[in-house]
DNA sequence: GTCGATTATCGTAGCGCTGCGATTTTTACC
DNA sequence: GGTAAAAATCGCAGCGCTACGATAATCGAC
């Protein structure tokens, strides 16, 4: 910065004023300043900014993975629209384990981050009481319906479950199962299943639950599918916690020759591109992906801006069953 | 960090000491030291030890989307061996537009990074000229056969292509076609494409491109692969793009009740975990999304210590065609 | 042309840490 | 117990920038 300086021929004070607000450098030193760092190809130490002005560009965000187009779309467009504001994305993903939730929230608030994005509510205590202490602003996502530390953005999984329970319900299915990746993995899971299992049981059905035991896939799926139905041939619709399981339903199904949704309903979450492809179509719901990411920017910027309402604080964004098909 | 040194009643020298080297201090020290630590709850302030010691902690990594398991396992992995050595990843992603990667080299060159990953050899001028200026090291990654910048871990796609039209050739296929994603979005596909129409046509057969509009899309990938076989009844085989694409062709197969591979033999790329349960396995490529994120780690950190050989600078990984029944 | 009011520019003092050389303490050995 | 070498600790300068009050340049009105 003092080469630009000296090469522009005013002071680092002016160079720094014309990098954060230009307008206020009068037209011809704005020039002059520009043109020296054009030719010194100079770039600003964010660092030292942050450091300097004791706060920082930083947004941190963590996710379980960014393996899963969930996460993934919705940090993507958080990213867009953070970063026109200025902001830099800090991504952690915990792999689903809580401790090292805590280990990232440390690493993440060691950059005196600007905003905090966390998934879900559930942290540990030592992590709770980390944030605590800071006064960064915290929003939590892709939940909702628990009291949240800060800001929330998301919808209610249990919802969904009691939503998917009703159009099974409508469409005559009393006899259900619900298969879902490990609820230890994907607590939200737990909670569409328990939405989901209320609602048939108040329809007087049943339901009965499988779970695989780590991530969806589609081959596990098959097998847990044949012993499922072998135990419990009566069954006639089945609720998956997301699409890749439901996908791995339906091509074991295939496979033996069930028709869908004949033999078998099936649904799934997520509505994932190719669930309006299969044969039949997939029933799925949609979550807000891209409208989370949104949300939280705007409440995000809102807020250090220092003008969000405490009522815009929590977000239900709500979801849309998509019936096709398979039910 | 004053306070934390008063608390425990040494200098702040001792504390950052502490910090950075702790078997550097006395054990009845390290021990006063830590105990203030947890009381006061004191976290380091990364900006300014990243200032202080003119190095950072940072690697960036471009990618061109996140939103697509092969970029994000390999982000996914990467993460985890560098952050164990205390790195920490800032991703950006470019959604396929040069120019928004070049604003992206901006932003992270800003943070002074220890490490730089980029997506394939295509960059624009200004990014180059922007590289060359910092001695940062720098990955080009997905992509193999092509002078690096720095270091080269990945796989060649025109191989790929190669490969796959070579399994085609044996299985007796000559009228193929390729379906695409469009190769402005992915120049990598475009080379597979390359590889693949090569091959084929050595062998006396013919290859017929279409490509879609944007993303891999399976409604629109059906629609493309009717038009396909109306106007060219002839072809007997096809090669995707990704599995995703293929999953597009061999649900509009079903749809249309055309047995594979007895009407239509069908090939992705990816080796997604769908691939083995289709109906029938998907024939694929696996590329070695894992091993492409560690060896990145790998070739890092050796060169952060000075000690990477010229040799192992460019590394080519390989893929592994998965044969299954739907060829 | 002069004078106050604006607007633009500058100088200085940190931000919270690290690196290094200087100083103190401990250790090993005669 | 005394000494030199080794280990542990400390103090200070400075990383590259920002914030803010001080100073200088410019403007407008009479």
């Amino acid at each position: 910065m003092g080469e630009v300086a000296q090469l522009a021929d005013v002071s680092p004070s002016t160079v720094s004023l014309y990098m954060r607000r230009p307008d206020e450098v009068s037209p011809r030193r704005a020039e002059k300043i520009q043109s020296a760092i054009d030719r010194l190809g100079y770039l600003p130490n964010t660092m030292a900014g942050g450091l300097a002005s004791s706060r920082s560009n930083v947004i941190g965000v963590i996710v379980p993975t960014i393996t899963n187009s969930f996460f993934s779309a919705t940090l993507e467009t958080l990213e867009r629209h953070l970063r026109s504001a200025g902001y830099q994305l800090l991504i952690g993903n915990t792999e689903f384990d809580e401790s090292r939730e805590e280990e990232l929230i440390r690493s993440i608030m060691s950059w005196n981050p600007a905003g905090l994005v966390l998934t879900g509510f559930l942290h540990s205590r030592q992590s709770l009481s980390l944030l605590a202490k800071s006064d960064t602003p915290i929003v939590e996502m892709w939940d909702y319906g628990r009291p949240g530390l800060d800001m929330v953005v998301g919808f209610s999984h249990h919802a969904i479950g009691r939503q998917v329970a009703e159009h099974m319900v409508n469409k005559g299915y009393r006899r259900t199962a619900f298969i879902s990746t490990n609820f230890q993995r994907d607590v939200r899971a737990g909670d569409r299943y328990h939405g989901f299992c209320e609602t048939v049981e108040a329809a007087g059905g049943q339901v009965v639950l499988r779970q695989l035991a780590g991530r969806s896939d589609t081959a596990e799926t098959g097998r847990l599918l044949g012993e499922l139905m072998a135990e419990h041939p009566e069954i006639e619709a089945i609720c998956c916690s997301n699409d890749m399981v439901a996908l791995g339903v339906m091509f074991e199904c295939q496979r033996r020759g069930w028709s869908i949704p004949g033999r078998l309903a099936v649904a799934g979450f997520g509505n994932q591109d190719f669930t309006a492809s299969t044969v039949p179509p997939m029933t799925s719901v949609e979550p807000p992906r891209l409208e989370i990411g949104q949300h939280i920017a705007r409440l995000l910027l809102a807020r250090l801006k220092g003008n969000l309402p405490e009522t815009d604080k929590q977000l239900d964004l709500g979801v849309r069953l998509v019936a096709r098909g398979s039910t």
